[in-house]
Formats: C-alpha cells, structure tokens, sequence
DNA sequence: TGTGAGACTTGGAATAATCTTC
DNA sequence: GAAGATTATTCCAAGTCTCACA
C-alpha cells in the first residue's frame, strides 16, 4: 500500500495575506467616496417568464426576458415592500463608513471554528427523549466563545449593526440568535428591496384543514419530530416502517454535537481509520438472444460482441434526442469501428442503413417483463440490492459506520453529454479493476480484487474524502467513490460552506463599495473585475472558468462571458443570453447604473463574436482579489450568500395565521424566488397540461359538492351538514393552493437551491416559528442531510 | 505566472418506490 | 388491486477552486 503524503497545505490565510487585505481595506477607507446603492437583481418571480411547453425546443430554457431592476431607484411598490421601508439601503450603508480593518482576522479560520465550537458547546447533547419533548425551546447557556468575544470587541462600537451581528454570531451560534435582523440591519433592508417578489396567494385562508389543524400541544415540534408527514398532520399511527425510521435515527452519530475545533483541526487530514469492501463493478456484458438481431440494409447481421455492445448501447437510446444529432452519431460510427472486425468494417459502413429496431424491441419486452414482476420476483430483487448495499454500501471511518454514497462503478455506455457537447455518442469504457485506485487505513485490509485482477493501486491518502477513484475515459477527469451526504465529512463541509456565506454577511457592504468604486478605476483590469463581480453579486452568474470547446460544451459564466452574450440598449439596459452550465440557457433583462452601462460599452468596444468581454479578468484574479477581503471567499460563496438571505428574507412573507398548505406554499414560493435567482430551470413535465386540467375537473367537482352541502345545511340548519360544507370549504382550498403551487413549478427546479443552497437553519428556525413540520420541508434523505441543523434556534438568522 | 491535475460541489434527468384514486 | 400520479433516489455530467510544478 502505498502511503500518501498530504500534499494540500491547507492553512490558507498568512501575515501576508492579512496585511494585503488591511492595506487594501485602509486605502479604501481612506478613499472613501460613497458608494451607489444597487440592490441585488433578484429576478422577479412571476409565471409569465415561463418556458413554453411546446415541446423539445424549449426544453430547459427560459423564453421571456424577465426585466430586473439593478438601479439604485426604489423599486416599484408591490406587496413585498412592506417588509422594509425603501430607501434603506443607501441610509444603512452609509453608517457602514467606519467598518473595522480587523474584519479580516475576525473572519478566520480559528474564528469560525470558534463560532462552530461554540455551537456545539451550546447545544448540551440531550437524552432523546428530552430531545423530542422540548427540541425548539431549549435556551442556550451563555457560552465564553473567546474568539467571537475577541472578534467583537475588535470592532469599531460606531459599527453598531455590524459589531450587533458579530455579538450575536457569537450567541447566536450558541443558540440565542436574538433575530437582531431587524429593521435597521443594513443587509436585510438591501435585500428585502431587491429579492424576488411573488405574488401573494390568490387563495383565500382556508379553514385549517383537519391534519394541519392539529393543535400545536399535540404536535411534533418542527425540526426533530420523528414522525413521518403523514403522521405529523394527525392521521396515522405510527407504521412499522416509521418505527424503523425511529430506530435508524437513533444510530445518527451526533457529530455536530462534539468539539467542532477539534474536528476542523488544520484540514490537512480527514480521517485517521478508513476500511471498506471497495466498489461495485458493473457486470460482464451477456450476449444478446438470438432472437434479438441486427440488421444492415435489411439483411440480419451476425456481430462480434464487442460490436454488439456498442449497437446494443445505441438500440436502447433510440428514443432519445440524441439519435437525431449529427455529433452523436458521427462519433458513434467513430466508435463503432475501432471495435469492429475487419469483416464487420467493410461491411458496415452508413448508420442510415443500421437497423437496431429488433433490438430495441428487445429492450422493450424486457423492460415490460421487469414491470410486470411478481410480488415475489420484486421482493427477492429488493432482497438482493439490499445485500449489495450491506456488502459495498457503507465503510467504517474513525470507528463509526458511514453510508458510502455510489458505490457502484459507472457502467459503460454512450456518452450523453449535455447541449451541444463535442465529444456526445462516445464510448465510455467499461471501468475494470485495473483502473481503480482503492484508498482506505495502513492497517486496514485492503478490499480483494474480483479473482484474476487486481486494483491499479491501493493507498492511504488520509487528506481527501474519497475511497475509490478512476478516471473517465471521456473527460479525462478522475471520478471518485465518497460518503452519502448524510455522513459528518459531508455534513461537516456543508455547515463550513454556509457559515462561510454567513461571514460574507459581515464584509458585504465593504466589498460593494470597493467593487462600486472600482468601477471608475483608470487601470481597466480593475474595472472589468468590478464589474463582472457586480454581476456575479447582483445576478448570481457563476464564476466562468475558462473552458476548452474542442473538449467541452460551449457554455459560459460571469468571467468567459463574450461580446455576442449581451446586448446594450439606451439608456441602461443589458439584454443577456448565454448558455450556463449544462448548457442551459441564461436569458435576463437588467436595468444598470449609468457606470455600469458605461464600462460595458467600453469593453464591448473594438471586440466582435467571440471575444471575450472580460478579457483582462481571469477567475483565478477574481477570487485572489476576494480572498483579500475574506480568507476562502471565492465568487461561488456569492450565490450561497446571496441564495440564503433571498431566502430568509421571503419567508417573512408567511402568513402567520394561515393554513400549514398555506405556509407551505409561501415556503415554496421563497424556496422558488431563489430557483429563479440561480437560474435553475428544468423541462416542463410532459404530461403537465393534462395533470393541470384534471386538478381543474376536481376542483370543479368538490366545488359542486360543497354547493351541494350548502344548500343541504341552508335547509336543514343541521350542526352535522356544516361540519361538512366547512370540511369541503377547506378541500377546496386546499387543492387551489396545490394547483397555484404546482403551476408556479412548471419550469423551476427547486431542489438544487434547497439542496446546495439554502441554510437549512433559515428553514428549520422557520418550521418552528411557524409551526410547520419540517417534514413537510424536508424529506428522509434530506432530513438525515441536513441533521446538523435540527438543533437551530427559533431566532436563528442567517 | 500559467497550466493542468485533483478534489470536491452543483445540477437536471431518469428511474424506482410509494401513494392515491378508482 | 391496477393504473396513474407523485415523490424519493440514483445517476453521472459539469461546474468551481486549490495546489503543485514547469
């Protein structure tokens, strides 16, 4: 085995960088003009920049230009002003003058593993039981948190918001978060000006249906009821498979709960002990049946295996997109022929005349077998997965059994590269045991090759998180074997990522004023990387790193923008439309400050199709000019950052005395104001219109019944019949609420945001103030994801 | 300083499992 | 209990970012 050094040094910041960036915040300050207000271009969410449903063209892109405000102006009345007065921005940010040089240092790494510490120390670990009883009222004791003290009393006092938050950052994280977000918080009035602004619901409150009406005594508390949705809205015991649910809990290793400085330690090493069983190969390709044939130009072809794989990969895509794309099928017969024999090359020659039908019918009957299994069958097939899983599923790291996210080795098949990807309809070979790197503890024994091979290598690597890696054929990239997002590595990373976001809070108003002065620099390098980063802050546009279009798609970020991706129009308006990652299309309308325009004009000067608009900024440039304001801060915290705090600050728009649907829905539409915000699109559901149309039929249908009922009660004034036209009245709401949600989703995604981007604190605090179970959140998988979270007071802000 | 390898996160679609309705 | 709808899970492509090295 063999023993890997880390290579990583991961301490990042040094006297230098800190000197860097309190020379640079000192010139600023000294600089000091006033920045312009320019309130974040949340795109405003509303279902008429939906994508057209018509089919395959407009898959995945949005089709009307959605006009952002980015200008300092107040925003146009509308029912989410009434949040935060106007003109906050601008009033708050000027107090911000006399922000503290010590920033920096206050936002370290010891500091945040002193917040995270602190948090744990908070959180005394509970017995279960006291934990389900009283799980969202438990007071913090005061905790020392020497560090967050330090940082805070580091701070100016004139920087009273800001040393506020910092006060509270440092109780806050000990569990008494005093919601000092209020009115006068700076960042919140900035942000309640600009994000989205949904419709309210046209639906009236509706009588709180009988599950959500379950008393507040009776019900699970938000955030750690164990019970699934459906018991937590009052109707059901509790099955044999929550009970399993109960016990699986149980066994969740409370990571959070532990010394998190310790757990941060310098990052060089993530585990001391790892042995697992190694991965899942795919299996040895099978012949195909006699009965399922080949044929070229009518005549039944006999193919070697090889071949027949490769045709077989393309029969079972048939009914695809891809089979109707020139590059797919031209690297397909690329492909072809390397594996070929020589009989078979100099007879198959022109896809046209390949006939896959037979097989694909194959393929067909197959899939039909399979559906129609019998109970049985079905549950001897489950039996068996769940074998694999118990055998490749979990490993054991430091001692403590970890779920082993995709243990299974990436069978080969056709590459499906997205948009227009060069290198679609490529082979990606078979992964074999000699291409595997297995990397698990010295003294552990190693997993055993399958009989007659053996891995590539086998090492221990203690600084990365990964227990098997190969590389992609295709790309060249190496692909690796890591833990489920349930387990304390991922877990761990994902609760630094948001407290990482929550620290740009504190140095946001400072970099806006830098970039904002920037904007004016003589030095053009300085303006173009000003502007773009405006752009990356405001309109959440990923970084853009450079890309190699021989190899990849040609899609782009804020930094590989090109000349033909905007469009300027007089006075103030930037028309963009580009291709994001995975090619999906980026398509808004912004109104810019006059300096904005300004600079964009002259960077379009003397430049045509294909030039760069920012060719003097490299990402690398960009986020080394961050991380002078904030050690790790790269472009990507950004869209962290600015995703959670669109969040929080929609959330403020639940009705308080609605139904549980009700706040669910406000909870979708601000969970939705962040998708649009991100750009997360997906195709419209191919049987969308008949699903809407059939609601509508219900709809219609309990109506008349409730008509029904009312006439009934009008007649008999009997107690009963109300009970009843009340329990209709509340079914009929009910299905409008799901109908306006379920329409409001036709092409957002909302599970990237809330996955990847959104604090699962802001939610859970938000589930216990307002009494919704965070299983109407949060499913299983996501619960278990975001278990560090659970724990988070009713207070908590970002 | 530029480049590429390496490690990890982010992303939508496909598929499987479960739930609801008739 | 079958069919259809909904939700959860899996899959794997495609980003970001860091670091070592030439």
């Amino acid at each position: 085995m063999t023993d890997v050094e880390p290579k990583l040094s991961v301490k990042r910041e040094n006297e230098d960088t800190l000197e860097a960036a309190d020379s640079k915040r000192a010139r600023l300050d000294a600089n000091g003009d006033e920045p312009s207000a320019t309130p974040v271009g949340v795109r405003k969410h509303s279902r008429d920049q939906t994508a057209d449903e018509n089919g395959a063209d407009t898959k995945r892109v949005r089709q009307t230009p959605v006009k952002t405000e980015v200008k300092s102006e107040p925003a146009a009345a509308s029912p989410r002003k009434a949040a935060t007065p106007k003109g906050k921005y601008a009033e708050a940010d000027s107090d911000s003058e006399s922000e503290s040089n010590s920033d920096s240092d206050a936002d370290d790494k010891k500091s945040l593993a002193a917040r995270l510490a602190s948090k744990a120390k908070a959180s005394p670990k509970p017995s279960p039981k006291a934990k389900a009883a009283a799980p969202s009222s438990a007071k913090k004791a005061p905790t020392p948190k020497k560090a967050a003290k330090k940082e805070s009393s580091d701070e100016e006092s004139e920087e009273s918001e800001d040393s506020s938050e910092d006060e509270d950052d440092g109780s806050d994280e000990s569990g008494s978060d005093s919601g000092s977000d209020d009115d006068s918080d700076d960042e919140d009035a900035y942000d309640d000006e600009d994000a989205p602004k949904p419709k309210k619901p046209a639906v009236k409150k509706a009588a709180s249906p009988k599950k959500a009406a379950a008393s507040p005594k009776t019900k699970p508390a938000a955030g750690t009821s164990k019970k699934a949705s459906k018991s937590a809205d009052g109707d059901g015991a509790v099955t044999k498979k929550k009970k399993k649910a109960d016990e699986d809990d149980e066994d969740v290793h409370k990571w959070w709960e532990e010394d998190l400085t310790a757990m941060l330690g310098d990052g060089s090493e993530r585990w001391q002990t790892l042995s697992h069983n190694g991965v899942m190969l795919a299996p040895e390709y099978v012949a195909l049946p006699p009965q399922a044939f080949f044929k070229y130009n009518g005549q039944k072809v006999a193919l070697s295996l090889p071949t027949e794989e490769l045709i077989g990969f393309y029969a079972a895509m048939l009914k695809s997109d891809y089979v109707t794309k020139d590059k797919f099928n031209e690297n397909f017969m690329v492909e072809l022929r390397k594996v070929m024999t020589k009989e078979e090359k100099a007879l198959i020659t022109d896809l046209a005349k390949c006939d896959f039908t037979v097989i694909q019918d194959y393929f067909e009957q197959q899939r039909e077998i399979r559906k129609n299994r019998t109970k049985e069958e079905k549950a001897a097939i489950k039996a068996q997965n769940e074998e694999l899983v118990k055998q490749y599923g979990f490993c054991l790291m430091d001692g403590r059994k970890e779920r082993i996210a995709n243990f299974r080795v990436e069978p080969p098949g056709l590459f499906r590269g997205r948009g227009d990807h060069p290198k679609m309809g490529m082979l990606k070979r078979r992964v074999v045991p000699e291409d595997i790197t297995i990397n698990c503890s010295k003294d552990s024994t190693p997993p055993a090759p399958p009989a007659g091979h053996k891995w590539k290598e086998v090492i221990c690597n203690k600084t990365v998180t990964w227990l098997a890696s190969w590389v992609d054929g295709i790309s060249g990239h190496a692909k690796y074997v890591m833990l489920n997002s349930a387990s304390k590595l991922k877990g761990l990373n994902d609760m630094k990522k948001y407290e990482k976001a929550r620290d740009l809070k504190k140095h946001i108003k400072h970099i806006r004023r830098s970039y904002t002065e920037d904007m004016s620099s003589k030095e053009m390098a300085i303006r173009q990387r000003a502007t773009a980063l405006h752009f990356i802050d405001r309109l959440a546009l990923r970084c853009g790193n450079e890309k190699d279009p021989e190899e990849q798609a040609d899609t782009v970020g804020c930094c590989s923008l090109r000349f033909e991706h905007i469009k300027l129009e007089e006075p103030s308006t930037v028309h963009f439309d580009f291709l994001g990652k995975d090619s999906i299309r980026y398509q808004n309308s912004v109104d810019v400050e006059e300096r904005v325009y300004k600079n964009l004009i002259i960077f379009q000067k003397n430049k045509e199709e294909g030039d760069l608009l920012f060719d003097r900024l490299t990402t690398t440039a960009l986020n080394k000019y961050l991380t002078d304001f904030m050690p790790g801060l790269t472009a990507k915290v950004f869209r962290t950052y600015n995703a959670s705090i669109t969040l929080q600050e929609q959330l403020k728009l639940t009705p308080t005395d609605g139904s549980i649907h009700e706040k669910v829905l406000a909870y979708n539409r601000a969970n939705r104001a962040v998708a649009v915000l991100c750009n997360h699109q997906r195709s419209v559901p191919k049987k969308f219109g008949e699903q809407m149309d059939k609601m509508d039929e219900k709809i219609e249908a309990v109506k008349k019944e409730l008509n029904e009922a009312r006439k009934v009660y009008k007649e008999t004034k009997d107690e009963k019949k109300k009970a009843a036209v009340e329990r209709l009245k509340a079914r009929v709401d009910s299905l409008v609420i799901q109908k306006t949600d379920k329409d409001e989703n036709k092409t957002i995604a909302l599970s990237t945001a809330k996955l990847n981007y959104l604090d699962p604190r802001i939610t859970v605090a938000w589930c216990k103030r307002y009494d919704v179970p965070v299983e109407k959140i949060y499913n299983k998988t996501q619960r278990s994801k975001f278990a560090w979270s659970m724990g988070v007071p009713t207070d908590f802000t970002f």
